[in-house]
DNA sequence: CCGAGTCACGTACAAACGTACGTGTCGACT
DNA sequence: AGTCGACACGTACGTTTGTACGTGACTCGG
């Protein structure tokens, strides 16, 4: 197993947006983010070290600018993220944050129309056994 | 708003214990945690004094055992909490994690059950107004 | 009254985090 | 050639976090 450490919040924000614009340099990362809230490019520039430090990601020297590269995909730290805050925040039953989800935060039609599709093939799916 | 630091993670692991087991001692809290992984009673007195410190709980000395009460409604901190994360992790846009955990989680024959129901409930209260 | 156990409480302390500065370098424009 | 701007890279530094120890007060069984 790769027993990486975990990414802090901050770093997961760089993460996210490393695996939205693909291979990018500081810079482009910077940017990126710069639309959603002010940050500092030796920020961003830090954050990405440390995430390649901890082994989410490589980067090269791409005529001079460092070209960062993700090393783990997104999934697998969604799950990892997840199942940590669902077994801390909820003792491991992850209902209670579905529901949340699903109430409190705006659901819009379409949501809900692929919600009820998403259900529909769940069930079916457990009405024939597939384990793993 | 209360503007209170937000809890680290295993903060949030104790107040989740102090929500279910309701007010209760430092031992209480650490027992309940025991039962689930080892932790040394004095974290978890730690843990419960910087929860007190960030304004989530209050205590008091209930003859010669400090005596913890949650001071915020763990909806609340949810929110705060998984707001945060979808902000970090999913740029806002909470669908993914929805659907993470619908699919990758195991869900059980009642959930779908209830999800279902969820779902015609919001669906319905979409198609007139429903404002909170 | 004495020793053993139980806590509260102050203190500790290394690692991780958030956030950035400063310096040196390289290429471009004047 | 000299200046300016962009960037890499090392370094910094206060705060938070995870995890706990030690001490002193009190309590209960002898």
């Amino acid at each position: 197993m790769t027993e990486r450490p975990s990414l802090s919040k901050s770093e997961m924000e760089v993460a996210r947006v490393l695996w939205e614009i693909g291979p990018a340099t500081v810079r482009e990362i910077h940017a990126a983010m710069e639309k959603r809230r002010p940050i500092d490019f030796a920020t961003v520039q830090t954050y990405l070290r440390r995430i390649e430090g901890k082994g989410y990601a490589s980067s090269e020297l791409e005529n001079r600018a460092r070209l960062y590269t993700a090393a783990a995909r997104p999934k697998t730290v969604i799950r990892e993220t997840v199942d940590d805050l669902v077994e801390r925040l909820f003792g491991g039953d992850s209902m209670p944050l579905v529901r949340h989800l699903i109430e409190e935060r705006g659901i819009g039609t379409d949501e809900i129309e692929e919600l009820r599709s998403l259900i529909e093939r769940l069930d079916s799916e457990s009405k024939q056994g597939g384990e793993s």
